[in-house]
DNA sequence: ATTTTATTGCAAGTCTCTTGCAAAAACAAA
DNA sequence: TTTGTTTTTGCAAGAGACTTGCAATAAAAT
């Protein structure tokens, strides 16, 4: 169960697990969008959760820590998005300029080209982000 | 000469060439590293330029709409950066961790990838934005 | 149960960027 | 050059995402 792991990854770094972080993390694990603080905020108060957003931020960041959770910094939308990891691996998003849809793009075709741009540049890569937009199939 | 041309695209949307604008113009055409607004302002302060940090946001965002400018987002700057259009074409950027040096990769290997994504999401794709960041020459 | 230490909520603060409005500057017409 | 019209500017205030300080609360350890 995520939970249980998730409590060892915690406590092993004098962590605790309480209320407010098991609400958040079944909230990421339920749903299969990446959310914002603000929409995680939003969807526990409609679920009766008594939580502040600046709960909603700390945790986030503890889960970020943990590396238990991706934050993405999608184009233009002013605010940050979480996805647990939980089993997927690295990957890219595109969304839906009209709806708003984020759908995983389940692949990354930049090991060749990060050989090429270490040669080109003489940088050693370290990370990097890719993303698209467009019209979902819905909203074409 | 880039300001002639720039005044005409001005003028043909009822707009004026000023003071102010012919500052963050030339700042722009004579560095060679994408700025911020920020920076925008604090070079022209340093060059005695009077100019507001709302004049400086204003005009970028002009230049933004005549298409004379870029506006990029990188990986958790918390602020956007502005490049002249100028000749180049579309581009990607690779940022150094350390000192913050950002270079031009003058590439694009997202044709072939742009067509498997609409394929497989049956989404149609706009826009994309690749960036990376890593380690340059000098701090290694 | 008691003690210790981490976490929470509230208020206030920071940072980037935007908006309202009167004064100043640019351009056009005389 | 002078006058009149419209855009642009600077200042102040506001919006939105995110962070920080601190006392009260809750979790874990004893
Ligand atoms: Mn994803
Ligand atoms: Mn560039
Ligand atoms: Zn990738
Ligand atoms: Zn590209």
């Amino acid at each position: 169960m995520l939970e249980t792991s998730i409590k060892e990854g915690l406590q092993s770094t004098g962590r605790r697990m309480t209320r407010t972080r098991k609400a958040v993390l079944a909230l990421l694990e339920r749903t299969h969008q990446p959310l914002s603080a603000s929409e995680i905020f939003a969807q526990l108060q409609e679920e009766q959760v008594a939580i502040d957003l600046v709960t909603v931020y700390r945790t986030v960041n503890v889960l970020k820590e943990l590396g238990l959770v991706v934050q993405l910094d999608l184009y233009q939308e002013g605010q940050s998005r979480y996805e647990l990891k939980e089993g997927r691996t690295h990957h890219h998003h595109i969304r839906c300029q009209i709806c708003g849809r984020i759908v995983d793009l389940l692949l990354c075709p930049l090991k060749k080209l990060t050989k090429l741009i270490e040669k080109r540049t003489q940088f050693v890569v370290g990370d990097h982000t890719l993303e698209f937009t467009g019209f979902c199939p819905k909203c074409q």
